[in-house]
RNA sequence: GCCUCGGUAGCUCAGUCGGUAGAGCAGAGGACUGAAAAUCCUCGUGUCGGUGGUUCGAUUCCGCCCCGAGGCA
């Protein structure tokens, strides 16, 4: 039986609307699972549910986190995980709905992502050494340390090869071992029904491009400039990466003009997508339903009736 | 009307001293275990504007035509 529901999906693809009228149905309350709207003051940019568009149903985890300060998938498990259970206690089902799987799978297996924090020095050490004497030199220091976990990652993507290498020299223990032995306790107190949102391909692009513009419109420069001034942020805060954020950032340092911001955010929202998508229908056994070909009222009731055929 | 420069992948363009072509972007597919809206990998056949000619062979050379930009009238 279920005891939760989880909605994924690509930006734009049309979560939040159907994921509020879900939790009205059922009288429940939301936990936000997307990276970036966990964010104050970015709402515009991460196309965040205003207070009336949430119509009345509590959202968790959302909206929380000052935009000049950090935060990782282990933080939100450890945030999330209580606010769910608790719901649960309370014969609530409680509805997950985002777009990072990332965050999401954390809800789904016991990974502990290790005993280690980040180490910055070692990172940027890493870093410099890469810059200096190439990817392949850093991958090498991987490979004499954990083989193992150097064949599951390609030398030039520098970040995961920089993690597996903290987790060694911060732990004591490989990141290959550390899988092995996660991967024989997935498990985890969530027996949730998983649904994903998608439309076709045309549609959903055409809907990004049309938000986007939306965006601007609404004034998300303005929202920009504000944040950078207030925050006193830079590219390298971490809340900058967003999308819609970082370009919009370029433009007001003169790198672009409006209209190449603009389509960049398009373009990159795009991709965003585009990766999404393959990350769900790799990553997790959801089920679909296509906006395209389903209305939003025959997409909720399938999505109760699943929920009620497992009872 | 004349002259010049262009017309090559969805877009911007490279190239072939004549043997039917290749980059970037777009697009597609994939990876993902404490930055994940991040990071990374793979994928390029298209009447080479049209039509005649020269040639064993033309997208490449020549003629004419069409389209675009600029210049001279």
């Amino acid at each position: 039986m279920f005891n939760s529901i989880i909605i994924l999906g690509p930006t734009a693809s049309g979560k939040t609307e159907i994921s509020i009228k879900l939790a009205k149905i059922l009288k429940t309350e939301i936990v936000n699972a997307d990276c970036l709207q966990i964010y104050k003051h970015l709402n515009i940019g991460t196309a965040k549910a205003t207070i009336k568009e949430q119509d009345g149903i509590k959202h968790h985890l959302l909206d929380f986190v000052e935009p000049d300060c950090e935060f990782s998938v282990s933080e939100y498990k450890n945030m999330a995980m209580p606010i769910i259970l608790n719901l649960i206690n309370q014969n609530k089902i409680p509805i997950i709905v985002g777009g990072t799987g990332f965050y999401v799978q954390s809800l789904l297996t016991n990974y502990e992502y290790g005993n280690s924090v980040k180490d910055e020095n070692l990172r940027a050490e890493l870093n410099k050494l890469a810059q200096e004497k190439g990817n392949k030199e850093v991958y090498n220091y991987l490979v004499k340390i954990d083989p193992e976990s150097a064949k599951n990652i390609h030398e030039n993507d520098l970040k995961r090869v920089i993690r597996a290498i903290e987790i060694f020299k911060l732990t004591g223990t490989k990141k290959s071992e550390l899988n092995n032995t996660m991967q024989n306790s997935m498990q985890t107190p969530l027996n949730p029904l998983i649904i994903v949102i998608n439309r076709d391909r045309d549609e959903l692009y055409e809907r990004i491009n049309k938000r986007v513009d939306i965006m601007i419109e609404n004034g998300l420069v303005n929202e920009v400039e504000q944040l950078v001034k207030k925050f006193n942020l830079t590219k390298n805060n971490q809340s900058m990466q967003a999308i819609g954020y970082k370009e919009i950032l370029d433009y007001l340092n003169h790198e672009l003009t409006l209209n190449e911001a603009i389509e960049k955010i398009k373009i990159s929202t795009r991709h965003y997508a585009k990766r999404q998508i393959t990350w769900f229908k790799n990553q997790t056994n959801g089920i679909w339903i296509n906006l395209t070909k389903t209305s939003t009222d025959d997409a909720l009731k399938q999505i109760i009736s699943l929920l009620n055929e497992n009872k």
